[in-house]
RNA sequence: GGGCCUGUAGCUCAAUUGGUUAGAGCAGAGCGCUCAUAACGCUUUGGUUGGGGGUUCGAGUCCCUCCGGGCCUACCA
């Protein structure tokens, strides 16, 4: 049995996350935790809310809310929404926790100490009217180089062309408008990550098979022009991790708090010791997974999380606890994924466009997006969602194929020997041909899923419902009761041992379907069939059963066309 | 501008890293079955692998070039 740890990239507190975030990291991360919890291993899922950075604060602003309140309620709503999609987070926490404060500012005061932080002193917009420093992309104006007025401060949108705030003709506050900006001077903490860089080098080269997508987004960061650059970790903001504290190596640091981004990687580990205060248990219970020194190095970490985050998880948070000086556990392997984009362009929270996790589970059930999104996983290149394309996938997979062979099976059974697995008869040359099918097609769903390719594993798993359709048409069993009642009783029993089976290794993928499945058969052996054989005898001649109820309904064109022009977007 | 990814059947994707005749699923066509959610099974149509050039005994795979799509580019997270 190994140990294996788990986190998603957490998503941020401003709102309900759309389809496209949720398949980038927490649902692949779920899949492959319960995978791993299904066959037995040890496993800690970590995730959690982010909850600092100017967006949360204005977000607050807007709701008319203290940003303390919001967060909390926030963090409600999206763990709600977790749980309706069965996330199985062993802790969902919060990077606002105080034992997150407590570690950040802790590891802060390590890097200070191991002479890897600087002081810098730089200038910065401040907007007088809005009472706070702006960061570039809060600035708008008018693009000195092609005239589009409505520029942000790094870039502008229309020519593509890198700005500095400064540039900007009649530059403005994005949040109020204001025109009453100055530029004034701050001091805040860099992280000396460029001298760091060699070991992070090296570091990376010695990963073995992560996806191409990851190394490279991070050989780029470390080698692009001068290098890797030192990175402010602080920023001019009321919440978040005060970066002036008791023990801290420096002053002058009142009134500001640690950069978002340095915290919440950070909030992996502290989320872990918040699991263990909430299960009463001490701090030797989450140091076991995260210090080599206290027994995490036997654990096998695996991150995942969307493109976007991949600097921040293969440079800034290792150089966060590398040159901490102590032996934290460091990732082992990065699963990194593109976009999901939405019926030919992007998901688009500000125009409506795209399907929300509170929307999608107000008009299905949580299975039918499992088994979308993990099929159709961004893993190679950006993916796309049509109403279309998900209509035809889930009604044939997982009605047809799967449902329907459910149905099949039960109510053949009920009919013809009533609603307990079938006594007499016994298997030949037929079943042990399914039974080396199936073994060949588990053996190579269980190696994409302890290799993450996750559409892969989708594929092979259809595969393995398939082969419960070729069997029963091949053997007939309605044609075989006919003139031998004996033979067709083996073939059913067995084709209900199969439908626990299929509740076993579909679990990952369609909990909700899988629990369904395990409880029609009366049963709630969970192990994983190592031998096939074996476990097509579980249930015994005798045992009871249930008809399942439909286990998956179609999705009609007129639910479709419905939905289609639902989530189109406002414009 | 620079870097990276990507383009394979009508659609969604494979192809053991240069090796035989480019494979699946869906959609389409035909046949079969009648237990089942008009479900299932079998057979089958469909490709100049974005265009062009090159290297090689051999290229979807490597090189050059052109065209299209996408991402990143360090103060959003």
């Amino acid at each position: 049995m190994a140990r294996i740890l788990i986190t998603s990239a957490l998503p941020y507190i401003n709102g309900i996350k759309h389809l496209g975030n949720l398949v980038g990291s927490q649902l692949p991360a779920d899949l492959y935790a319960r995978y791993m919890r299904g066959r037995g291993h040890e496993v800690m899922f970590i995730c959690a809310t982010d909850e600092h950075g100017t967006p949360a604060e204005l977000a607050a602003a807007k709701a008319g809310k203290p940003v303390a309140d919001y967060c909390a309620e926030m963090h409600d709503t999206q763990g709600e929404l977790a749980r309706g999609f069965r996330l199985s987070f062993d802790h969902y926490g919060r990077s606002s926790s105080p034992q997150n404060h407590a570690l950040t500012q802790h590891l802060a005061a390590r890097l200070g100490q191991a002479g890897l932080i600087e002081e810098v002193t730089e200038k910065q917009v401040y907007s007088i009217t809005d009472a706070r420093f702006l960061p570039d992309r809060y600035i708008e104006g008018t693009c000195p180089n092609c005239g589009y007025d409505r520029a942000r401060g790094d870039q502008c949108e229309n020519c593509t062309k890198q700005l500095d705030p400064t540039d900007l003709v009649n530059p403005r506050s994005a949040i109020s408008g204001a025109t009453d900006l100055e530029v004034r001077e701050t001091k805040h903490l860099f992280l000396r990550q460029s001298a760091l860089r060699d070991r992070l080098d090296q570091w990376i080269d010695s990963q073995q098979g992560w996806p191409v997508l990851t190394t490279s987004i991070a050989k780029k960061w470390l080698h692009d022009g001068n290098g890797l650059q030192d990175r402010g970790i602080t920023r001019d903001l009321d919440w978040g991790v005060p970066a002036q504290f008791d023990g801290a190596p420096w002053q002058g640091m009142d009134g500001k708090v640690f950069y978002v981004w340095f915290d919440a990687p950070i909030e992996y580990i502290a989320a872990t010791a918040e699991w263990a205060e909430a299960q009463g248990l001490d701090e030797a219970a989450w140091r076991r997974w995260w210090r080599e020194d206290e027994g995490a190095d036997d654990v096998r970490y695996v991150q995942f999380m969307g493109k976007d985050n991949v600097p921040f998880h293969t440079l800034s948070f290792p150089a966060t606890l590398m040159g901490s000086g102590e032996p934290w556990k460091m990732v082992d392997y990065i699963k990194s994924f593109n976009y999901l984009n939405y019926d030919g362009g992007q998901f688009s929270t500000s125009l409506g466009r795209g399907v929300f996790m509170d929307q999608a589970l107000s008009i299905l059930p949580a299975d039918y997006w499992r088994w979308w999104l993990l099929s159709h996983a961004p893993e190679s290149s950006d993916a796309e969602f049509t109403w279309e394309n998900f209509q035809a996938s889930v009604n044939k997979d997982l009605a047809d194929v799967l449902g329907n062979l459910a149905s099949r099976v039960t109510k053949f059974c009920r009919s013809k020997f009533g609603e307990v697995v079938p006594e007499g008869g016994a298997y030949g040359p037929r079943e042990d041909q399914l039974i080396a099918d199936l073994t060949t097609r588990l053996r190579a769903y269980e190696a994409h899923m302890e290799a993450m390719e996750i559409r892969k594993s989708a594929s092979e798993l259809r595969a393995l419902w398939v082969l419960g359709n070729e069997y029963l048409q091949d053997a007939a069993p309605w044609s075989t009761f006919k003139t031998d009642p004996e033979a067709a009783a083996a073939q059913i029993r067995l084709a209900l041992n199969l439908i626990r089976v299929y509740a076993i290794v579909s679990r990952p993928f369609i909990p909700d379907a899988a629990a369904s499945l395990m409880q029609a058969m009366g049963s709630d052996d969970w192990s994983w069939p190592e031998d096939l054989g074996a476990a097509l005898a579980t249930l015994p001649a005798g045992h009871a059963f249930t008809v399942p109820d439909v286990l998956f309904a179609k999705i009609t064109d007129e639910q479709r066309a419905d939905w289609e022009t639902r989530f189109a977007g406002t414009r």
